[in-house]
DNA sequence: CGAATTTGACCAGCGC
DNA sequence: GCGCTGGTCAAATTCG
């Protein structure tokens, strides 16, 4: 059984690791459950009301209780996620002042594509004691907002199209020296007077991951906010340009909000409350979504359903 | 027909 | 100064 389009919307949190057979870990074995009971149920006519009432109530118990459980598990992922992050944090600042050291001599504005060397607080290392015009200060406030995100897709897929949420409008394509795959050019073009810019291109180690570079900070709300609820769009993106760098699998991606985030301090407050109406809102309808989706459980519920016609059918006639 | 994309031309920065 | 390279512009083309 392909459960692959549910792990979506689950993160692949294995909710039920304690009921083992086909479970799996797309962490919807209740609906798998539910599913056989409910394929069971017409065959038992002997189960009275109260039975029936009684086996649901449990059964509602029993989702109450997972859904308890994936709660606890997401916060504990979210927990562990900013630990590791802040550590990464420390890690990259460390070895940013000894190649801030080393590479002295760079000119500050040169920062080609394979460039890591982005102060993570937001600040650009300059060293000259030069006048600097407006417009290069602002050019290095933009360079100082630079993240980078990859996203894995089909080899086949040739497109260098990267679904974040925003809308973007693409203004030219380049083949660059270090890598044959071109290189794509995107201006936001959600808000005419936002500044940010994209470029995507392939991975030169893995083509089947693209890296795409975001420049510079959105001044407006997100797309995907407003479509969210609407459940067309499967990515979730909470605030502005992404700032994490994820590797996410072919399909829809989660982007968390890390921009605002400067210190490992304030991670708490930059992490999107899982209890907020509107998070829980899109959980839902893409649990739904995901449901409805599958064909084997709506024909099990044809099925059931059906069932359940027929057997109240045949109880009447006698 | 308007919007989006493509693609060659152009420009600026850098190294030699 | 010249060539190379990355980034941007804008006319041409494609698409819905």
């Amino acid at each position: 059984m392909d459960y692959s389009s549910w792990v979506d919307t689950s993160l692949d949190l294995n909710c039920n690791p304690f009921r083992g057979h086909e479970m799996g870990t797309d962490g919807f074995g209740l609906a798998k459950e539910m599913d056989a009971s409910l394929m069971e149920r017409p065959r038992k006519n002997n189960v009275s009301v109260k039975e029936q009432t009684g086996a649901l109530v449990e059964e509602l118990n029993r989702v109450n209780a997972e859904n308890k459980k994936l709660t606890e598990m997401l916060t504990v992922v979210c927990e562990n996620y900013n630990a590791l992050r802040s550590q990464l944090m420390e890690y990259k600042r460390k070895n940013q002042d000894i190649e801030v050291v080393n590479s002295k001599k760079r000119k500050s504005g040169n920062s080609s594509n394979n460039d890591n060397n982005v102060d993570m607080n937001g600040n650009s290392e300059s060293s000259s004691t030069d006048e600097e015009t407006p417009k290069r200060q602002r050019e290095e406030v933009i360079k100082a907002k630079i993240s980078r995100v990859y996203v894995k897709t089909e080899t086949s897929d040739t497109s260098l199209v990267v679904k974040d949420g925003y809308q973007w409008r693409k203004y030219g394509q380049k083949v660059t020296r270090d890598n044959p795959c071109p290189r794509a050019y995107f201006k936001c073009s959600f808000a005419p007077s936002c500044p940010v810019k994209k470029k995507v291109q392939r991975s030169i180690e893995d083509q089947s991951i693209l890296v795409a570079t975001y420049e510079g900070e959105h001044n407006h709300t997100n797309a995907a906010q407003m479509e969210a609820t609407s459940g067309s769009n499967r990515t979730l993106t909470l605030g502005s340009v992404p700032r994490s760098t994820s590797l996410a699998s072919a399909g829809p991606t989660i982007n968390l909000d890390l921009i605002k985030s400067k210190s490992s301090t304030d991670v708490k407050t930059s992490v999107p409350r899982l209890d907020a109406p509107e998070v829980r809102h899109f959980l839902v309808e893409q649990m739904a979504s995901s449901l409805t989706k599958d064909p084997k459980f709506t024909s099990a519920l044809v099925a059931a359903i059906s069932g359940k016609v027929f057997q109240d059918n045949q109880t009447e006639k006698r």
